[in-house]
RNA sequence: GCCGGGGUAGCCAAGCGGACUACGGCGCCAGUCUUGAAAACUGGUGCUCCUUGCGAGCCCAUGGGUUCGAAUCCCAUCCCCGGCGCCA
């Protein structure tokens, strides 16, 4: 959410971010939220006014009666305001809703060095690592992998839950669990604090995290929820319930900044088929994912986002997979975030794809929660924390990177080094209380 | 789930229809004093608007209601604490 000071004050600037941004349908949300604004600004001065005439005549009242005199002519008078203030109000209110809605809708100011372009295509890669792997064959999919492996059913999955989820069996269940655990030693050794959060979480806390929008498309609600008018819903990624653990608190400059790593499972309805890519695990409505998440002071974040980014690059180089970083640009770029990195890994067939994203979202998620810092204990609130959040590990695209790359001429699945005492073997070859269906 | 007790500013806490302009304390900020600090003393300490003023409005968990007037009375909802019940 941006600062309607800003708007009032430099308007120029926020238009100037939407067109960065390729967002022209905006600059329309952008006059109206300004113009509500001045509006909003208008009918209070009016309401004040009335609201002071009521408070006056009720004090006059009130002597009046202490003093054994009748009052009845007054308070005559006084019926009559509640009815003009309320005349005024259902548009104040009606304005004051507009401009808040309109603010949560206007997306946050891009950082400098976010370069410009329209989509995707512009996106400008930073780094690249490793090789594509050499194969002596021609290389199978992740789910053709899988499958000849039986390490994984999708059939019965789409049986009883619908297409978008899977069993995991043996091998690759332990993949699962292996990763999760190897993602969260390295973060913990990097001063981490390991975070296991609720798996939902309440929509008035959501509002504070993303974006509306995304509700009713992206998230599960729990139809139980036993309080309606603000049921839960189940989390899209650890992202969310860490960020509004500390909505509504002021920290002390010196409990930042926070570092956390959560663990869970993320649950999403929208996987978007279109033809992408969809056998397999690649995109699921399930699935595990560790994420880094950071509260800090306004200072620190820009450093932070490039320690972010080295937590992320040491998780994939440790595993020895190829991948390639792109500075996500402006038009491409999500409304919360002020600059994001992607993490882009190389496939079977060639083509690098999204696996982990980490963003900045500057102050922007931290005024929506409305998370503050002072400087010391017992100060006033000196401003908005900002918070950053990236992809440390999802467990579903590494296994399709892992397995990717390191099958071998046979059909049977290196392991990582970096992985083997988690997974206790140093080759998966399907023979692991192998199931007979 | 049931029965009690609660939710007041950064924190503690009083108030329980009309001087509440929300008492008091702690913390914090500024000033006086001091070589400096502490102590002491004085003033300030939430949000919004603009005509920036000893200006006005708002704020007592949240949303409604009663009233000329609500922190205070009524209704609903949420949360916390204690006890009982249920339970991995």
């Amino acid at each position: 959410m941006l600062d309607i000071k800003l708007i009032r004050e430099n308007p120029e600037m926020v238009r100037a971010n939407l067109e960065r941004r390729h967002q022209p349908e905006k600059l329309e949300l952008l006059q109206q939220v300004a113009d509500a604004d001045k509006r909003w600004r208008e009918l209070t001065a009016q309401v004040n006014g009335l609201r002071k005439r009521r408070n006056d005549v009720s004090q006059e009242i009130a002597q009046a009666m202490k003093a054994g005199k009748d009052a009845s002519s007054l308070k005559a008078e006084a019926s009559r305001i509640p009815d003009e203030i309320n005349a005024h109000e259902s548009e104040l209110e009606a304005k004051q809703a507009f401009v808040k809605n309109g603010l949560m809708r206007l997306p946050n100011l891009l950082h400098e060095s976010v370069p410009y372009g329209k989509d995707d295509k512009d996106n400008v890669v930073v780094k690249v690592w490793g090789e594509p792997p050499k194969f002596g064959f021609s290389p199978s999919s992740h789910a053709e992998l899988s499958q000849s492996l039986g390490i994984a059913d999708f059939e019965r999955a789409a049986k009883v839950t619908g297409t978008g989820f899977y069993y995991l069996r043996n091998e690759m269940a332990l993949l699962d669990y292996s990763i999760m655990r190897y993602a969260m030693d390295l973060l913990l050794s990097r001063g981490y604090s390991l975070i296991e959060p609720p798996y939902m979480i309440r929509r008035s806390f959501y509002e504070g995290v993303t974006d509306l929008g995304d509700f009713e498309n992206v998230m599960y609600r729990i139809e139980d929820s036993e309080n309606l008018k603000d049921p839960l819903y189940l989390i899209a990624t650890s992202e969310h319930p860490m960020g509004a653990m500390l909505k509504d608190e002021i920290l002390n400059a010196d409990q930042l900044p926070i570092k956390m790593c959560g663990v869970s499972p993320c649950f999403r309805r929208e996987i978007g088929s279109h033809g992408k890519y969809t056998k397999g695990i690649f995109r699921v409505h399930q699935f595990n994912k560790i994420e880094q998440f950071i509260f800090c002071l306004p200072e620190q974040s820009w450093e932070l986002h490039e320690e972010l980014q080295r937590n992320s690059e040491a998780l994939y180089e440790g595993l020895g997979l190829h991948y390639r970083v792109v500075n996500v640009c402006t038009g491409d770029i999500g409304s919360i975030a002020a600059k994001k990195y992607d993490m882009e890994a190389w496939m079977a067939d060639g083509e690098f794809r999204e696996v982990g994203s980490n963003s900045n979202c500057t102050d922007y998620q931290a005024r929506r929660l409305n998370t503050r810092y002072r400087m010391k204990e017992g100060q006033a609130p000196a401003g908005f924390v900002h918070t950053l959040n990236n992809t440390a590990i999802a467990t579903s695209r590494t296994m399709i990177m892992i397995m990717e790359q390191y099958q071998q001429a046979d059909g049977t699945i290196k392991v990582p080094k970096a992985l083997q005492k988690y997974m206790g073997m140093k080759t998966i070859e399907g023979k692991l209380n192998k199931m007979k269906i």
